[in-house]
DNA sequence: ACACAAAATGAAAGCGATTACATTATGAAA
DNA sequence: TTTCATAATGTAATCGCTTTCATTTTGTGT
C-alpha cells in the first residue's frame, strides 16, 4: 500500500504539500496539485484513515446507537442516516442497546472509545441526567425520538402525545365511545406520551378513562395479541367498541386474535394503530394509523450532525408531527 | 484524555509494560500488572484506537455491506453480527450497495478504506469474478446469500432453490395442479434459484410450466400487487388454484390486491410465500411460506469472522436448508 | 533592477499506540 | 557463590498522517 511519502517522492514535492492537496488546501499552485495527483492516481494511494484520525483527531464517523436493529423501525432510520453521512464521506459505526440502561451506558462507551466525532442516540433506559451529562463532554450527540428540555435542541422527536391524541379523537369522531386500549412500556417515553393523548382526547370528550380496558403491551406483536386477549375477556363486564394500539405491531398481534375467534374486523370491533409501518397497508384490513416519519427523523438527525460539526450550511427542524393516515380498520360505529 | 504515556509514569514502568498488560501479554509481573491496572483506573484510561490501529495494523473492526437496510429482512441479519462481533469488541461499520453494481464497488472501497479488518458482503449486482479476485486481496471477505464455486468456504448461503422447490411441492401435495408464480427479479440469484426449485417440483409432477403464469416482480409489496393483478386478468384463459410467490412481502401485496377485489383467501387461492418473515404470521391469513434463517447466517458469517480472522475457535457451517411453515394460506383443493 | 508582500513549499515535531531488540532481574542448578 | 537460562522490563524505532513555523518563490509596483 503507498503511503504519502511515496506519492511525495513520485511527484517530487514533500509531506506537506501532500497532505494539502488531500484536505483541498488552496495554497497550493495547480502545477503541483495535479504532479501530486497524477502520483496518487499512479501508485493507486490511498490515505490511511487511521493515521488521519490519529494525527487530526478527527475520525469522520458518527456513532448510531438504536435500541433494537430488527423489527420494521429502525431500518429506515439507519438507512436515512447511512445514506445522508455516506454522501459526505462520513461512516457510521452502529451498536444496539436493547433498551436496557447498562447496555446503553456500555454501548456509549463503546462508540466514544471508538473516537466518533458525535453520537446519535435512540436510547430510552438511561436517564435524562446521564444525557445532560454525556451532551457536557467533548462528543457532540443528538438524541432521537426523545425530548429532554435542557438540551432541546439536540432533540429530534415525534410529538407522541399529540400522535395518541389524533388516534382517539379520530375515533370519538366516528362515534366510538367506548374505547379500549393496548400501551407500550410504561417506562418508554413515547408509550407515556402516546397514552397521556389517547386520554386527553377521551377526556376532551367527557368519556372517562377506565383502566380495565387499558393494556400494558410491550410494542410486540405477542403481546398485542395477549393485550387483546386480556380485553376480550374484559368485554362482558365492560363492552368496547374500538382499540387503539401503541403502535402498529401490537395491533396486527391483537387483530389476529379476533380473527381466530371468528371476529369481523372492521365490522365488530375498529382499530388504530401507530408508526405507520411498511406493512400497515398490506395488512387485512388495511390499518388505519399515525404517521411516525421515523426516517425523516434519521435523516434530520444527520443533518444535524453535518450542520453542527461538520459546519455543512443545512437547515433542521427538531420537532416532528404525526399524521393520522385513515385506512381500512376504523369504521362508525 | 490521559495517554499511555501518563500511565507509565503513573505507575512508575515504561510505555512497553503498559502496552504489554493492556495485550493480555503474560510477561508481566503480577505485581507490575496490578500497578498498571490501578494507574489505568485512577486515570480513567481508555486506549485510542486510532493509534492501536496504525501501530498494530489491525482494526478489530468489520465492514457489513447490505443491499438494504429497510425492509424486514436485513434487520435480524444486522442485530445478529453486531452481537456477536460485539460480544468479541469488534465493531460493524455498514454500508449500504442497494443492488447496484456501480455502489456496490464503491461501498466495498469505502469500507476498505476505513481499515475493516475483513468484510462481510451481502451483495448481488457485483460479478462472480469481482468478489474472486476481492478475495484474492489482503482483506478477507464473507459472503451472506451467494454462492460462488471458487470461494465456496467463505459462501454463507441458503439453498434457495430446495425452498422454491418445497413451496411448490407443498402446493402440488394438496392437490393443485394450476399454481402460478411471482417471481424475484431474475437478476438477483435467488430468484433465480428459487423459480428453478419451483420448476423441478413441476416437472417432478408432470405439470408444464406456464409462463403466461410467471409474473417477474422485484421482491416489493408493490410488485407483488402488480403480479396479481396481471394473473388475474390470466385467469379466464388461464385457470390456477395456487400461486406461490418468491417472497413474503410479494404475498402480501398479492394478498390485499385479491382481498380487495372480494376474493376470499385461502377459498379461492392458495398462497405460499418465502422468507418467513416475522410479519407473515400476523398477516391474515396467516403466511405458509418457506422459513430462511437469514438471522443465523448472519450469526454464522460472524462466527466464521472470528474464527477465521481473529483465530477463535468455532464450528461453522456454510449452507443452511430451509424449511416449510405451513400455516393457513394454503389448503388442499 | 529592486523591494516587499503574498503565495507556495518544506522541515520537523507531534498524534498515541505497538513491538523488535536490548538490558536487567530472578532464581534454580552446580 | 557462581553461572545461566528465563522472566521481566526498558529503549527507541515505527505506523502514516497533520500542522506549525520557517523558508523560498512569485509577482507587483516603482
Amino acid at each position: 500500500m503507498a503511503t504519502i511519502y511515496d506519492v511525495s517522492q513520485l511527484a517530487g514535492v514533500s509531506l506537506a504539500t501532500v497532505s494539502r492537496v488531500m484536505n483541498k488546501n488552496t495554497n497550493v499552485s495547480d502545477k503541483t496539485r495535479q504532479r501530486v495527483l497524477d502520483a496518487m492516481e499512479k501508485l493507486g494511494y490511498r490515505p490511511n484513515t487511521f493515521a488521519q484520525s490519529l494525527a487530526s483527531n478527527c475520525s469522520n464517523s458518527v456513532g448510531v446507537l438504536v435500541s433494537q436493529l430488527d423489527g420494521p423501525y429502525y431500518g429506515p432510520m439507519m438507512a436515512e442516516i447511512e445514506s445522508s453521512l455516506r454522501l459526505e464521506n462520513k461512516h457510521v459505526i452502529i451498536a444496539v442497546g436493547h433498551s436496557d440502561a447498562a447496555q446503553e451506558k456500555d454501548s456509549v462507551e463503546f462508540l466514544l472509545d471508538r473516537g466518533c466525532d458525535a453520537l446519535i442516540l435512540d436510547v430510552e433506559a438511561v436517564s435524562d441526567e446521564y444525557l445532560i451529562n454525556l451532551s457536557k463532554g467533548p462528543t457532540p450527540i443528538v438524541l432521537i425520538n426523545r425530548y429532554i428540555e435542557q438540551i432541546s435542541e439536540r432533540c429530534i422527536y415525534l410529538e407522541n402525545e399529540v400522535g395518541g391524541y389524533m388516534a382517539t379523537k379520530h375515533l370519538i369522531m366516528q362515534g366510538h365511545r367506548h374505547i379500549a386500549y393496548i400501551s407500550g412500556p410504561a417506562k418508554k417515553h413515547d408509550a407515556i406520551e402516546r397514552l397521556v393523548g389517547h386520554k386527553r382526547a377521551l377526556s376532551e370528550a367527557n368519556i372517562e378513562f377506565t383502566s380495565a380496558l387499558c393494556f400494558e403491551g410491550d410494542y410486540s406483536e405477542e403481546s398485542g395479541a395477549t393485550g387483546m386477549t386480556y380485553l376480550l375477556q374484559q368485554r362482558s363486564k365492560k363492552p368496547f367498541t374500538a382499540v387503539v394500539c401503541a403502535n402498529d405491531q401490537m395491533v396486527s398481534g391483537a387483530i389476529s386474535v379476533c380473527l381466530e375467534s371468528g371476529m369481523r374486523i372492521p365490522h365488530d370491533l375498529s382499530f388504530v394503530g401507530y408508526d405507520n409501518i411498511p406493512f400497515a397497508r398490506y395488512i387485512s384490513p388495511k390499518l388505519t394509523t399515525v404517521n411516525n416519519p421515523i426516517h425523516e427523523m434519521g435523516k434530520m438527525a444527520a443533518l444535524w450532525l453535518l450542520k453542527n460539526l461538520y459546519n455543512k450550511n443545512i437547515d433542521v427542524n427538531n420537532v416532528f408531527m404525526p399524521e393520522l393516515v385513515i385506512r381500512e380498520s376504523s369504521i362508525p360505529v
